[in-house]
DNA sequence: ACCTGAACACCGTTCAAGT
DNA sequence: ACCTGAACACCGTTCAAGT
């Protein structure tokens, strides 16, 4: 499982700690229930003292901030790797759509820390462009679809913005199980995605007439 | 500012501490930043001692529960002021739009509270009635306004979900100030908007041509 | 330069007492 | 029946030492 680059039996007084405290927190993100652990606990994990993480991370925050724009990177990384060139505009939205859903549904407490606010200011993640990626994605789609015209004429800001929210709702609000009832069989998440591509799409076929 | 009930002079032995607590902590929400607080801090700002609440609440999140609860009747009872008889359904759902991000914005903290997976178990609070109703005060629009013909014939549900994730994605990232550059003047939110009512209207007119 | 261990000021929660 | 105060097992953070 821990193969570290120089580690020959098992004690060492210094590596590349920094790195090894990251990849535990993600580790502990990935099994744990929750995102809410603790920094000692992460310095456990990695077998340093509960104060040595101080020397990398200034306090907590930063370590979650680190972990909030790794988070935003691999995001953006899944939705462009649902793309492919023959795609239309309304089918690049869909499946980046569902990108976005699938990341969330298989890094629930790594998404709910990308949009904490103990994760230090939110304003200031957003100015990072590796946090800005996925944005920028939707509306560059957005703009091409309107000049092929198979996007509605509207703000492509506005759009994008209508796509991130929705899509951040439908996230969130999935992982944390507060959809209705959710009786199993019902598509309420697909027919949502539908009604957001109904608001982007001009001319929107009727695909699933629904209920 | 605090004039209970009973309270004589300055210090009471035994009031109505649960209804205390839970308003200690609405006004703690309302004024300081962030929704951390600490139980012993209300504690404190109610006049008792730090063991008291647990005569009230078995642990802190079963004040947080209820202070979700709360926002959430709140929420609806904003969502059900903002209409008018006369309006028709695309106007109801513009209001009731209008009116929860408004709630959010005016009350950030609770809001996030509301949707915090310290408050108990999301999937429980969506179970009681009382934090059911916005979401079907916005299907019962929805289903009028596809019988008048206003409405996409679209699936009610998947309608709902995809507003209710749009408005509470919106309010998230808005209240959190995530929302893009954030230029004085733009119209990110209320765009936004357009594209929800775009997905939902059936013929959408022509409402801000855009960028 | 990096890490440890004791220490500080807190938490949430419990429980034997008090009134 | 309700509240207090000491106590327990934790935190995040700091800092004088160690190597």
């Amino acid at each position: 499982m821990s193969s570290d680059q120089t580690s020959q039996t098992k004690p060492y007084h210094h590596g590349d700690l920094r790195r090894t405290l990251i990849e535990t927190a993600l580790a502990t993100l990935r099994e744990q229930q929750g995102w809410q652990f603790t920094l000692r606990e992460i310095a456990r994990r990695a077998q340093v003292s509960h104060s040595a993480p101080y020397r990398h991370f200034p306090d907590k925050a930063a370590l979650l901030y680190e972990l909030a724009l790794l988070g935003f990177e691999r995001l953006g990384e899944a939705m462009r790797a649902s793309l492919r060139p023959a795609m239309s505009a309304p089918e690049r939205l869909q499946a980046m759509a569902y990108a976005y859903l699938a990341f969330g549904e298989e890094n629930p407490d790594l998404y709910r820390l990308m949009f904490s606010t103990q994760a230090g200011d939110p304003a200031q993640i957003h100015v990072d462009p590796r946090a800005q990626a996925p944005f920028y994605q939707v509306i560059e789609v957005l703009e091409r679809g309107q000049a092929e015209g198979t996007i509605r004429a509207r703000s492509a800001l506005g759009q994008a913005t209508a796509s991130w929210a929705h899509l951040h709702g439908l996230t969130m609000l999935s992982i944390d199980s507060r959809l209705v009832p959710a009786k199993v069989g019902d598509h309420a998440i697909e027919d949502a995605l539908t009604t957001l591509l109904d608001g982007l799409v001009r001319d929107p076929v009727a695909r699933s007439p629904g209920a």
